[in-house]
DNA sequence: ACCCGTCTTAATCTTTCATTAATCTTTTTG
DNA sequence: CAAAAAGATTAATGAAAGATTAAGACGGGT
């Protein structure tokens, strides 16, 4: 169910810097969903929205900045800003550089980290409530979520709303797979034998769109669901 | 006649700070106009238009919070950023408070700032307000908000009040999608069966007056809104 | 009271889109 | 390898949304 409520998404490995920003800025009124390491940001990324994404640099397995390149290609416009107790100058540029909104050097006054988030959010456009706009990298395709639009050379195709849907459920899961379940409970809200070949039109209708880059495909896992495959 | 060159506001009192400031900003590409007062400051806001004003906190005469104060009274939308020596949390929080986008602590380290200024601006909301503030360029038409006008090749037609509360909405999102729903609560204040007829109503009506420029339409996104398209 | 310009409502026609159906192809399994 | 299940593809259908045009209502100004 969405509230209105700002989405964030922390992303913090340390467990007491964790837990201490989740608390503060839930009190604060946010929505705070705090993942620790890459993977499962990307995840979360992938199966709900956020208005702003706070990653720490220094992270085990995937750093901050790696993070931020993959929150690139994947939410094309899900703003960010890092958390780091490297304020290397270089760190710092390198931050701006991947498209940082914010670099922030700890420790973290949270009073403080509050406020360049209301700062941050009042520049955003305000995104029309239930519209919240995601664009995706596919390939040599750019999936225009808000306006459904799918951007190809230059050029555009409107997609139908469950088009685009169906097809931002994919994006998000680049090269994993999205069982039938999960896709038809997020579109349909419900699990039937029709609804289920009605993906299967969708999933035709989407194929034909993508067919100009042969880099990427819709594969079918027989008897489980799908997944949009993208050569890198 | 407009460069397009970002403009930038510097306030500094300090002569060896501003002086290497608007050097180096000026080496970056940025237009700096530097003055080392709030009056002067003042007085250029109201001749000229610019981008983005940084302002140092601790200022003679007038200090940066109360310079702030007065341009969100002239410039209500003149995004500005403070520069400080003094980090106490608490002027830090009523920076932001009084509007602020971002605010650096001494020593400024001029990369950085540069990066910032950049970050700022990127995610600035593209306002395609003319000058007045009412007045749209849409193709080769032009859209006088205040008097009602729809400008075309040295002739005109008066648009009535609906007709142009609704194209503002559209021309000052061109190229996005507005949701009936946004629409219909801007211009109605309510969002009813019949509104919604009415709505189309003034569509086809716009569409009708907007058709001597092939390069724009108006375009519907079935079930969601409209999108008022100009081809580049 | 009566225009006149403006907005709303109504009536009608057109388009769009999700679904269903029908048919063909591939994959799995015994 | 053959039958059954799952998937792919294309087309048909009907309901909802949108477009268009015309007629009615409303309100300010003279």
């Amino acid at each position: 169910m969405k509230t209105n409520k700002t989405r964030l998404l922390l992303v913090e490995d340390e467990d007491s810097l964790g837990y201490l920003l989740s608390e503060y800025l839930g009190m604060k009124g946010f929505m705070v969903k705090w993942v620790k390491d890459g993977e499962e940001a990307l995840a979360e990324i992938g199966q709900s929205t956020f208005d702003l994404a706070i990653l720490d640099v220094m992270m085990p397995k995937m750093d901050g900045f790696a993070l931020a390149e993959r929150i690139r290609l994947n939410a094309v416009d899900l703003p960010f800003l890092f958390l780091t107790a490297r304020s290397l100058k270089v760190d710092v540029l390198k931050g701006f550089s991947l498209g940082a909104v914010d670099y922030l050097k700890k420790p973290i006054d949270e009073e403080e980290l509050v406020a360049r988030i209301n700062a941050i959010l009042s520049r955003l456009v305000p995104k029309d409530l239930g519209a919240s706009g995601t664009s995706f990298r596919i390939g040599r395709y750019e999936l225009d979520g808000k306006n459904q639009k799918l951007i190809f050379n230059n050029d555009y195709r409107t997609l139908t709303t469950r088009e685009t849907e169906l097809l931002k459920i994919l994006a998000s899961n680049k090269n994993n797979l999205c069982t039938h379940k999960n896709i038809l409970l997020q579109l349909w809200g419900d699990n039937d034998y029709f609804n289920r070949k009605s993906l299967n039109v969708f999933i035709t209708r989407l194929r034909n769109y993508l067919k100009a880059d042969d880099t990427i495909k819709i594969e079918n896992v027989h008897g489980k669901g799908f997944i949009l495959r993208v050569k890198e």
